[in-house]
DNA sequence: GCCTGTTGGTGTATCGTTTTACCGGCGCTC
DNA sequence: GAGCGCCGGTAAAACGATACACCAACAGGC
């Protein structure tokens, strides 16, 4: 059915290896005539090497696993199509794995992978725990997580690439500061990763550098249950929301931790009748994101 | 590296060939004791086919190829991840591709799942023709278009699963209708689509048999470049709200023709002062989604 | 004249699975 | 007792690309 490079080589008056040759780059001792002619062959035809064989062969695949907790969010959607696009550039097919913060789907999707070859993956897991990658580490996967500062029993060797919380924090912070603002909230749901804990910090210090009263800070840390899911942030946003704007100094400006708290929180402040942007946040604009992405790597 | 089948024929002490008809359910006549032999030696040595090689020899992979405009749009992402959850049910890895509404980008993901093997593809395509499906469907593609109703040029043996566009506008339109309102907006970008005419068409005749006389509809057709991404939408259904606010008689309630102009259009609320839920589309909610999911085939 | 090195390639085994053809042994029939 | 069919498998040839070893031809040195 398809063209190979069988027929290529017999069109071009060559052999499969010098066709293979050409597609590999190895053409260094080769006539640069023979190598056009290769080349003009391939494109008459409209070869296309066939990835199942190359791969059988060489064992290695131009494929990347993207393991995000949920692409609906728009967080990780927005993510997934910049990986692609950029993968894509490389000649490289991105298979997508929702692991819906499950620790088991994610060493399951691991397991998939590896078992199809796989064998470099972006990692975004915010899990408490993240030990059971330890052996796919030690079979020669190439593992980066990403948006996950390194923790405690986190393996050694596992690269990564994240955002600088605490700077973030600080910007968002001295963003309302800046606009007046002097009764803040922070809203968060459990701190159980290091990322939300430089975030929390972040905050605190900048408030703290502000002079800001301390009964003048209020901080939501939600007690729910430890793999919540992203409409539960925003849910527990809401909740956030509403409860901090019925007492009797209510904030006047909300710093949350991910957009998904933020979306929440946002919903909670027309909930409570005000508006976003004028009667909370009064800002230019209405909302601001802005986690700075900043790599740290090793 | 890895265990392949030869190992695991060994180990249950008959040929290859046993251990892959035990694998594809060609045991009618096998004896119940071998295939079991042969299958606890497959959990014992933690057997898992290489998928390259069984792609090689027989031409199929479990793979679909899953085509979306932007998964960084909410709705589409919500929809990938529905998507990948029922495939992973059925051994199935989703490619993922974003086409960001270009039909070039579109016919050459078609081109490289096409050279991977890759002959069952999920196509979310609104774009005004896609002709250029043609050609792939005559090489045997299995192409699914999914929210594409028909239409002229398309071609005859495309399948197609789409919504109730008629009868989605007209829940919505009905309901704001129950709701008390009579001076409705409809919002969309250019009817390019038969889609779009569908659910535009079924805005009006719910108006119309309502008796709401025509000066108090509003229909905005935005006529702005042929290719608008996701983020135009939100932004043309931003100003179509502020300018239909601004009017005389401005409208009461929206219908917007999908999410990213409802989002849209609900930023154009907030930047006119009011609030959504409230001073516009009073409801019980804030807003409302509700194109009904209603499968038709052939 | 013999050895060596370079040039420009080619031949062939190999990756792990599926599939088609085939096989020996047994029981049955006529 | 020759022939036939069934039972429970096996042997071996693919699939398409790559990589390693090898080769013929020729030039140059001594």
């Amino acid at each position: 059915m398809a063209v190979t490079i069988q027929e290529v080589a017999r069109a071009a008056n060559v052999s499969p290896s010098t066709v293979s040759n050409v597609l590999n780059g190895r053409d260094s001792r080769m006539l640069p005539e023979t190598k056009v002619r290769v080349e003009q062959a391939i494109a008459q035809l409209g070869y296309r090497p066939n990835r199942a064989a190359r791969q059988l062969r060489t064992g290695r695949i131009q494929m990347l696993g993207l393991v995000v907790p949920s692409v609906a969010n728009p967080f990780w959607g927005t993510f997934a199509q910049l990986v692609e696009s950029v993968a894509l550039r490389s000649g490289f097919r991105v298979l997508l794995c929702n692991s819906e913060r499950d620790p088991q789907r994610e060493a399951e999707y691991l397991e998939e992978l590896w078992a199809d070859g796989v064998s470099s993956v972006l990692l975004c897991s915010s899990l408490p725990s993240i030990s059971h990658v330890q052996p796919f580490l030690e079979r020669g996967m190439t593992i980066v997580a990403f948006d996950r500062t390194s923790q405690l029993g986190d393996p050694p060797s596992l690269t990564n690439v994240s955002v600088d919380n605490s700077l973030g924090a600080q910007l968002a912070t001295s963003h309302l500061l800046e606009l007046g603002h002097r009764r803040l909230a922070f809203v968060s749901g459990r701190v159980h990763s290091v990322n939300r804990k430089e975030r929390l910090d972040g905050f605190l210090s900048t408030v703290d550098r502000a002079g800001i009263a301390a009964n003048e800070v209020l901080v939501w840390k939600d007690s729910g249950s430890g793999r919540a899911g992203d409409l539960d942030a925003a849910e527990v946003g809401r909740a956030a929301a509403r409860e901090l704007l019925s007492r009797p100094c209510p904030p006047t400006a909300f710093v949350a931790t991910n957009d998904m708290f933020a979306i929440g929180v946002c919903a909670g402040v027309r909930d409570a009748g005000l508006r976003v942007g004028a009667d909370v946040g009064r800002s230019s604009g209405s909302t601001t994101s802005c986690w700075p992405i900043s790599l740290s790597r090793r």
